[in-house]
DNA sequence: ATGGCTGTATTATGGCACTGATGCACCTCG
DNA sequence: CGAGGTGCATCAGTGCCATAATACAGCCAT
């Protein structure tokens, strides 16, 4: 009824992103380190292999994953802080000005939050 | 290529409906008020009537418009407190975590972007 | 070299959301 | 009563998403 922002109803390949990259941000995914298979993610996440392989497009476009084929997919060095950087920019740019004037309506202010949840 | 938060390639009936919410709670459609018609708001923002009628869908189901048949659909009493308690709930329940996980991995802190920008 | 692992290309299919065009039912006003 | 304004139902078209079944291309350890 909802199709909104919750990340529950988005596309699966989105998602697959999302986590990758968290991932590679948070470190799980080392620089120098092999990214899993299309197959072997794909069956741990019960997803189709190609839907796992355009999730792990968009990294290879942006250069922060190297292809090695026949091998495998490796993370680039400095990976994680370039993906970090990018992603940052791109939220503040597009993504908080609207969760700012959001809030702002609902008579919320980000600065009383910071430590709540 | 990214579905996601920027409201840019959202589904036009979600961003007339998030639109017009702004609208009733901002006071800009008073309680009373008879919203534009399905058609005067489609010409008006160059939409279809029915993409204006799908978007008007939910604020019927949630009671906070009327519909008089033949008429035109009016803005019920109390419908702007009610609207920004409901949509802050939601924002806190399911919004607000995974923004504020994000904002942590981006190394953000929201206490310091209260004023920014 | 061969088997087994990688990523990739191709094609087809089903489902679903979004948008659109048309026509109908209802009400108000002159 | 008729004209013009409402909302609403029906049907159709389009595109994206996800899946599937294969097949191919490259690498590597045995």
């Amino acid at each position: 009824m909802n199709p909104n922002r919750p990340s529950s109803n988005r596309p699966v390949y989105l998602k697959l992103r999302d986590q990758i990259a968290a991932a590679i941000i948070d470190g799980d995914y080392p620089e120098g380190a092999m990214l899993p298979s299309v197959r072997a993610l794909a069956a741990e996440q019960g997803a189709n292999p190609l839907t796992v392989a355009k999730a792990y497009q968009q990294f290879q476009n942006d250069g922060l994953v190297e292809v090695q084929r026949g091998v495998g997919m490796y993370v680039v060095k400095g990976a994680a802080e370039r993906l970090r950087a990018r992603e940052r920019e791109v939220f503040l740019r597009d993504e908080w000005p609207e969760i700012r004037n959001r809030m702002k309506r609902l008579g919320l202010d980000p600065a009383d939050m910071a430590i709540s949840t």
